[in-house]
DNA sequence: GTCAACCCTGTACCAAGCTACAGAGCAAGC
DNA sequence: GCTTGCTCTGTAGCTTGGTACAGGGTTGAC
């Protein structure tokens, strides 16, 4: 498929409702809309990114809606900011750390002990 | 468990190599270490951030070598930075659109139309 | 000495997110 | 009209990261 997922991820994802049930031919084919292809690659471009399909679908079901619905998709959206602000800090925290890792073993051989461990030590205890 | 685990998540990471086994009373029961829970926490907060068992694990291993395994380590680790800096930099563009999202649903109700699909679909046409 | 509360082992189960398989029908080239 | 290769359905399996349970031993308070 154009998306580059395979019949039974369709179909899987029709079944969590990801997918609306498309159309069918006459022999029972289904025939997907050509929007398809965008929501397959959001869900996928989601997934990426750490949302669960349970909350992609939830955002692909608040879009379904109207203007009323857009107030419930902003909520959904703001919590989503707040996890990703979390996320990219603890992210930028740990590549601090491992910089620093990566830092210390360019030393010359003999200065040095690898201290990986230690660093991770450092680390996680920073997160406590 | 000081770590926050139960007994059985640290059989499980006994068994998957993450912890040494660790030496048993005379009764056959387990006593950890001091620094096994350093250990832990390390796990915990690598999986956090998005770090599989499989990749903890390797990083804890090459930390058992000498200074050899410290070229190893690098390696490892400057992968997992390059990763890390990629993960940030998709959750960032993430971010703009979600940021964007919300902006829009700021309008005036009558001035909008909850436009949450077409910009999940700018937001994923934007990554291909 | 007995009772609860822990630990031991091994095995089985869970949710998420697919993927494969069986048994069937359809479509299209020759 | 037959074969190849797709689709259909439903069910079962996989991996990851645990968690639970059964059936037993141990330890410590009383």
């Amino acid at each position: 498929m154009q998306a580059g997922v395979n019949p039974q991820t369709l179909r899987y994802y029709e079944r969590r409702g990801l997918l609306e049930r498309p159309p069918r031919s006459s022999s029972g084919y289904r025939a997907y809309p050509v929007d398809a292809v965008d929501v397959v690659r959001f869900v996928k471009r989601a997934q990426q990114l750490g949302f669960t399909l349970t909350e992609v679908g939830d955002l692909l079901h608040l879009a379904d809606g109207g203007p009323d619905n857009c107030d419930a998709a902003r909520v959904v959206a703001e919590e989503r900011l707040a996890d990703l602000e979390a996320k990219i800090a603890d992210l930028q925290e740990m590549r601090g750390a491992l910089q620093q890792l990566v830092g210390t073993c360019a030393l010359p051989r003999s200065d040095r002990d690898c201290p990986l461990l230690q660093t991770i030590r450092l680390t996680s205890g920073a997160a406590t």
